[in-house]
DNA sequence: TCAGTAGTTCGACAAATATCGAACAGTTGC
DNA sequence: GCAACTGTTCGATATTTGTCGAACTACTGA
């Protein structure tokens, strides 16, 4: 058995690219990797909470993001391992482009 | 003037993973990129001409494929050159990924 | 226990995308 | 010209995705 490096195996490509393919949830990705862990409430994009929590689920289910609770707040992270493991590159290269 | 490397500029990013995000475009850009130059009707896939001729046009506007006429076909291409000067290690994370 | 904060889920509606037949347009060869 | 071939465009319909208020759940601190 290989041992366990990421805690959350992503979705087939079209799944995660389709996640990435919408300019809000890619400021999300940059701002995640910019600033590391943040809770939803902590980025600064006016839209109604409920909006947001559609693009953090997309985002979770495609298993680009995981989430973890600390005490009232959802701490949102990258999950670079998987990402690196199932798809060298796409991540860096996303993160490269400066556009939308 | 720069000099002209690429034929047409790409869409913003998050356009071109949008036109990347579907398992039959997906296909037809890892069999463009396996087997060169391809017509349309080359690609061995079953369905409707009309459906097809969406899917090229969705890989066109994003600028991801090009196409010019020779004869009664119209003949597709990667846009490599203008895939690596904007997007750099996009094309190749996505093709070297196995997954749909 | 109760108020406040953080975020999700639900449900209705809007907008964007996909599908596909039919009609149309460009090219070739007779 | 016209028939055959390749592909696009149009229009109708279906499916998916996004938006957002309201209700709900989870946690904290007084």
């Amino acid at each position: 058995m290989p041992k366990v490096k990421s805690p959350k195996k992503l979705a087939v490509l079209s799944e995660v690219l389709a996640a990435l393919a919408d300019p809000l949830r890619l400021k999300i990705v940059r701002m995640l990797d910019a600033e590391g862990e943040k809770s939803c409430g902590s980025f600064e994009i006016e839209i109604p909470k409920s909006s947001l929590s559609h693009h953090f689920k997309v985002l979770r289910d495609s298993g680009i993001v995981l989430t973890h609770r600390e005490g009232k707040n959802q701490i949102n992270a990258l999950n670079r391992g998987a990402l690196k493991k199932q798809y060298p590159g796409l991540l860096e290269s996303v993160l490269r482009a400066k556009s939308d």
